[in-house]
DNA sequence: GTCTATACTGTGATAGAC
DNA sequence: GTCTATCACAGTATAGAC
């Protein structure tokens, strides 16, 4: 169901936490936003967290599989598989009928709670930094776990800019943001 | 006074708006911290709010004056003014004695009220996107205006991430950071 | 599954003594 | 400028009827 009285909620829910954060975004608000009153949000979630939560796992579950599935790839160039991540992560944040945008970087998700994402997050990094190395070597430079561990982290703070890149500036296009990132990206590793 | 109480309450504050959010934090997490009782705070700040202006216009202050310097001077390589943009702007962050990462980047501060800091954090984009257009133009490339608001935006963006990494890895040294980051910038740049 | 009514708790902020 | 005491309100969540 599309447009059943959960998804609402978490539509709505999804852009009010993106917009406010967390903490600052009320039940009062996303139940009015849905189109319902604030106490029908509990036939549908047992408290306010889980709806962060489910959000949280649908935005970076795609992502996370892809990736692994594409760093556990051989036989082909790391370079066309980092490509091919970015193509599809980059897309799931413009098409994905939420604007999950922000999400993953709210600073109430680190704080506890929220775990099983955080681990998912850290597997979807993982990914694109085995990705990065790989693409370092095969440009001649193979590197050491601590210059790695670093670019990586500006490489996944790229693709995670994204979100905020485009709530600053709802107008960014789908193809212009592939495109960008991937060519910086790239770039940043040394292609 | 370095360790006034005022000083005490800003270095928490920031420590914990970083960690946490500006609205998950509390005035009594903030007292806490500070090693007072949370009705002394308003001794020192009117409201809540005033507490994560004042971290927020510190932050941004010194690196705007010095981007808009940077901007308009002329007569030297604009990939030298560059790098000395970032190589202050990162040490900023890093030897602040505020933990003041993530700040800027909070949702909270998006929604109204910080209206001030909001600016600043426009006027350094622009420095930014000026130095990158002019760094461009040297390398025979003058990008049109949509094309350099999107590069700009990714470099934007890097530095900016510069608190989220450091937060994510507490032992991220400055020297690593500003000479990863401005090999990432200007490679991006395609330099 | 949605509503009205409401309980309970946490939070920002003030009053006033020291 | 710090404290204790306290207020007023906002916010999450539950109860129970429809």
């Amino acid at each position: 169901m599309i447009n059943s009285g959960r998804d609402r909620i978490l539509q709505a829910a999804a852009e009010l936490f993106a917009a406010n954060g967390f903490t600052a975004t009320t039940t009062r608000d996303i139940a009015e936003r849905a189109g319902i009153k604030q106490p029908s949000l509990y036939a549908h979630f047992k408290v306010k967290s889980d709806i962060l939560r489910e959000l949280l796992l649908e935005t970076l579950r795609p992502g996370v599989e892809r990736g692994e599935a594409l760093a556990a790839e051989t036989g082909r160039p790391a370079r066309d598989r980092l490509t091919e991540l970015l193509d599809f992560d980059i897309r799931v944040l413009f098409t994905g009928r939420r604007s999950v945008a922000v999400l993953g970087v709210l600073p109430e998700v680190r704080a506890g709670q929220f775990a099983e994402a955080h681990q998912l997050r850290e597997r979807l990094r993982d990914a694109y930094a085995g990705l990065s190395r790989e693409v370092l070597t095969e440009l001649g430079h193979p590197p050491g776990d601590e210059y790695l561990k670093r670019i990586a982290g500006i490489v996944f703070a790229v693709v995670e800019s994204i979100s905020l890149r485009r709530y600053e500036d709802p107008d960014l296009d789908v193809e212009d943001a592939v495109r960008d990132t991937t060519t910086a990206i790239l770039r940043i590793l040394g292609a």
